[in-house]
DNA sequence: AACGAATATTTCGACCATCGAAATAGTAAA
DNA sequence: TTTACTATTTCGATGGTCGAAATATTCGTT
């Protein structure tokens, strides 16, 4: 007899997920003397020079919903760590542009690689069929949570 | 031609859904005077309760990964505002046992009633396979995130 | 050019969540 | 009853975060 996927175990399921992945984190940030903060500003930093135009102080504190001052902190200890430098533009000498080091994006790797290759393993059975079916669920589920999410900001 | 669901993609829909539940959260905490820990403790205070043996509070510093001292900072918060009472248990009388007041109770259900509405909503139209398909999906990706985990604990 | 308004970032002082160590209260075992 | 152990709280310190003010730079208008 075939397991029945209910809606309260979905929602079960999901909200394991997420405890798991943010305890993930936190050891790894532990690990490396990084707080939760610090590890979410490296990423929004690292998925901005990927797309090649750097971060600023002031969108950082925006992606991250801290203050400006809370931001200088995060860019202080990160700064002081090695992490990062931070460069007034060229162009706008107000602004700063936030560049990470290799050895942070080394410290990245460190923690989506084998997150990666884990994830990889646990996929490997899944057919195209299934692939899309999930992306749909993941999809949707986005979409719900920021829907709510709308209805309660007024 | 169908969409080609690759590893890159299930891990960044991923990551979104993680932002955007933190969000979702972060905003429900603010809105009742609540931090993110206090909302976590009142979960895990739920949870139990909803199990039949209620949380002492050295069980929610370990479930909270937190210390003695900041669990009672936490309790004492909640106690302040009406959400739980402590009663010392019957039998030992060093134990602490926490109820949780139908006020928080109803917060509780005013947090998930609405996002699992919609995540109903937007799960509608699974069939039964999908939804078997998305089960071993989330499964499979708890246990990488727990055994990466583990790989970096010792 | 030059002045005032606007923008970007940092500094300052205060608040409070969290921590580790010590204190308090209770139980168990000898 | 004395000693060891467990459960929780209190205390002092650290540090992340905030809002407001300070600083530096650019833009717009005249």
């Amino acid at each position: 007899m075939p397991e029945d996927v209910t809606d309260e175990l979905l929602v079960l399921l999901l909200r394991q997920l997420t405890v798991e992945s943010d305890r993930f984190a936190e050891m790894f940030g532990e690990a490396h003397g990084l707080h939760r903060t610090d590890l979410n500003a490296l990423a929004v930093i690292m998925d901005a020079a990927r797309m090649g135009d750097p971060m600023s102080p002031s969108r950082l504190a925006d992606a991250l919903h801290l203050s400006a001052s809370a931001t200088t902190s995060v860019l202080d200890r990160l700064e002081r760590a090695g992490h990062l430098n931070r460069d007034r533009s060229a162009t706008d000498r107000r602004k700063v542009e936030l560049r990470m080091h290799d050895q942070a994006r080394r410290i990245g790797a460190e923690f989506f690689l084998p997150l990666g290759e884990s994830f990889s393993a646990a996929w490997r059975d899944l057919g195209e069929d299934e692939r899309r079916t999930v992306a749909r669920f993941l999809r949707s589920s986005i979409a719900a949570t920021v829907e709510v999410r709308g209805r309660l900001a007024p």
